[in-house]
DNA sequence: GGAGCATGATTGACGCGTCAATCACTTCGG
DNA sequence: CCGAAGTGATTGACGCGTCAATCATGCTCC
C-alpha cells in the first residue's frame, strides 16, 4: 500500500481498473464496429447516415434546420456539411433555401431517403437486440443505464481540458 | 403484450433497452473522444499512436513484426501499414528489413518514440482514472467486467453476418 | 529447378472528420 | 443608409481507415 499516501486521483489506474477500463472501451469500439457493418452489408447505410436519416424523419415535415439538425446528432458544423453534400449526391436528403433568413439552409428527407431508412432500420433495431440487448440479463441492462449515467455526469462535469 | 406471440430475437427492442443502448454508445464515444483529444492537447499523440507505441514498448527488444503488430492491436494490415508510414514520417518508428524472412519487416520504436510514450503514458492514464475510473464505485467497476465479458462471447460467438 | 500458389507487406483510390479560413447574409451603431 | 460585427453555413487541406490491387519473397510439388 505504498500508494496510499497519495491523493487517490493522481495515482495511474490499477492492473484490475485498467483491465475494467480496456476491456469497456474495446467491447464498445467491437460492438459497434459490427453493428456499422452490418448496416452498411445490409442496407448500404453508414452509421452517419443512419444517424442523419433518423433525426430527419423525426422532424416536423421531414426537414430541419441544419443548425438544429446539427445539434440533433451533436456533430460539428462542418462535419455536417460535408456529409450532407455526400448524402445529397445520392440522393437520400435535399438541401432547400430557408425562407425566412437566407443565410441558412433546411435540409429535408428525399422519398428515396424516408425509404432508404425505414428499409435499414428493421434489421439494424434487430442486430441491437442480438448483439446488446440478448446479450445482458434485464438486471445488467439497468446497470448500464447507471454506469453510463455515472459517466455522463463525470464528463459533464469535467471541463473537456482536466480537471482541478 | 402483442410481442409475446413472436420469438424475442425478432423483435426491436423495447424504448428502454433503446435507451440503455443508446447510452451505451454514445457514452463509450464520448469517452473515449474526450481521452483521445486529451492525449492529442497534452502529448502530440494520437490513440493510434499511443496504441502503437505501447505494443512495440511491451515488445522483447522493442520490435516486433509488422504482422505480429498487427495482431497485437487488432487492426488491419493495411490500417497499420499506412499508420507506420507516418509514425515513421515523425520519428517515432522505424521498419528494418527482417533477417529471416525477407518479405517481413521489423518494427522498432526509436529513441524519440520511447520517450514520447513515457512523457504520454502518465498523463493519459491518470485522465483514464479521471473520467472512467473515479466516476464508477468499485461495484460498478467489477458490473463493467462481468458486462463486457457477456458482451463479448456474444461477439465471439455470433459469426459477423447475423446469427442462427 | 521451375511453375504456381501462398504469404508478408505496401500502395492507390476514395469516403470520412477536423481544423482553419471563408463566403453570404443579417443586425446593430452611428 | 453604411460600415462593422455577428451568425449560418460551406470549403479546402490534410490526416485517417477501408477495400481492392499489387509487389516481392518464400514454399511446394512434379
Amino acid at each position: 500500500m505504498t500508494d496510499s499516501t497519495r491523493p487517490r486521483a493522481r495515482r495511474s489506474p490499477t492492473p484490475d481498473e485498467l483491465r475494467a477500463w480496456r476491456g469497456f472501451i474495446e467491447t464498445a469500439q467491437t460492438l459497434n464496429a459490427r453493428l456499422t457493418s452490418r448496416l452498411q452489408k445490409e442496407s448500404g447505410l453508414t452509421s452517419a447516415d443512419y444517424t442523419v436519416l433518423l433525426a430527419l424523419s423525426e422532424a416536423d415535415g421531414r426537414r430541419l434546420r441544419s443548425s438544429e439538425l446539427a445539434d440533433a446528432v451533436d456533430w460539428e458544423r462542418s462535419r455536417l456539411s460535408h456529409h450532407l453534400r455526400r448524402m445529397e449526391n445520392r440522393d437520400l436528403v435535399r438541401r432547400v433555401e430557408c425562407a425566412d433568413d437566407f443565410r441558412g439552409a433546411e435540409v429535408e428527407l428525399t422519398d428515396h431517403g424516408a425509404r432508404s431508412f425505414r428499409a435499414a432500420s428493421v434489421p439494424h433495431l434487430r442486430a441491437v437486440r442480438e448483439l446488446f440487448v440478448d446479450a445482458l440479463t434485464p438486471e445488467q441492462l439497468d446497470q448500464v443505464e447507471a454506469l453510463t449515467a455515472a459517466l455522463r455526469s463525470r464528463l459533464d462535469t469535467a471541463p473537456d481540458r482536466a480537471a482541478g
